[in-house]
DNA sequence: CAGGATCCCTAAGGATACTG
DNA sequence: CAGTATCCTTAGGGATCCTG
């Protein structure tokens, strides 16, 4: 059964009442400005609690409370590291799933720079290569494709 | 400047308070679980206010509001319309920015499915192609890169 | 059918202070 | 530095009822 994207939703009464959304999963997840924004953080690099705290301007509470969300959801792991001579810290870090995070994230960002009026001078590029970076909606074959070139099959 | 993805934050100072960040800005619209399932919704070609209530299972307020921010923000258009003899509707339509949205909406998606329990029995496919469509990472040339490859750099 | 008005209520999150 | 504890405030959102 396949049909355009747009009108394949009749085919089903009220998917988000069964909980099957993985849209709405993830939205439990990262869906509010603190859990995001320190997603954010994350790949820029940040590791630390307090730079946490202190670069995505929240409080302590709500920083806990949503690193550790974001650990037990997988996103992050917390890592006991000491160096010689020093005392013990605590760092996070991105997993595997957590860098896998990294399409959405910059989706997001792209879509914030076009349609919002926030237009930061920065520029996200291939090492090496150094072309532009950028996320894009393709099939297996390659082909840029659009919403209108959509079709959504049930497998039933 | 350029130095890699994992590393460029050191470089500012704070760039959350500034609210330079597109991020942000974009889950200030969409980062709610009404929101982003009405615009789910809305990409799978529901356009009418019940439909929204229902199939997002929102109460009518919730819904109301949160797709008049939609509206105000670009991503919905509002449409009266009239079918002769029968009386007026209203009709929420995605803008182009809204059909922007939709590298989040898939990435989102596949991110859900991916590292969450839910793994609906639904393919999106390219129409004529028939391939599976996904999100990528990519840079101008064509190369899919991860985090790990990209560098930021700072126009200035 | 497409909402507006109202009420209520809880959970999220800021501020501040404290601890290992 | 990496949090916990406490307090307080508000905005989000459900439920219900009403209207053009």
């Amino acid at each position: 059964v396949g049909m355009t994207m747009t009108g394949v939703l009749e085919d089903r009464s009220a998917w988000s009442a069964t909980g099957w959304c993985p849209v709405e999963k993830a939205m439990g997840i990262v869906g509010s400005r603190p859990a995001m924004l320190i997603l954010r953080e994350a790949f820029y690099g940040t590791t630390r609690f307090d730079d946490f705290v202190q670069r995505v301007a929240i409080a302590p509470a709500t920083a806990a409370s949503h690193l550790r969300v974001l650990e037990e959801a997988g996103l992050l792991e917390r890592r006991s590291y000491q160096e010689p001579g020093a005392r013990r810290r605590e760092e996070y870090h991105l997993t595997e799933s957590g860098t896998d995070f990294l399409p959405v994230m910059l989706a997001l960002f792209q879509w914030g720079r076009r349609h919002t009026d926030t237009n930061p001078p920065i520029t996200f590029s291939h090492t090496g290569c150094d072309a532009p970076v950028s996320t894009s909606v393709r099939c297996d074959a390659g082909h840029e494709v659009g919403l209108a070139d959509i079709s959504a099959a049930l497998d039933c």
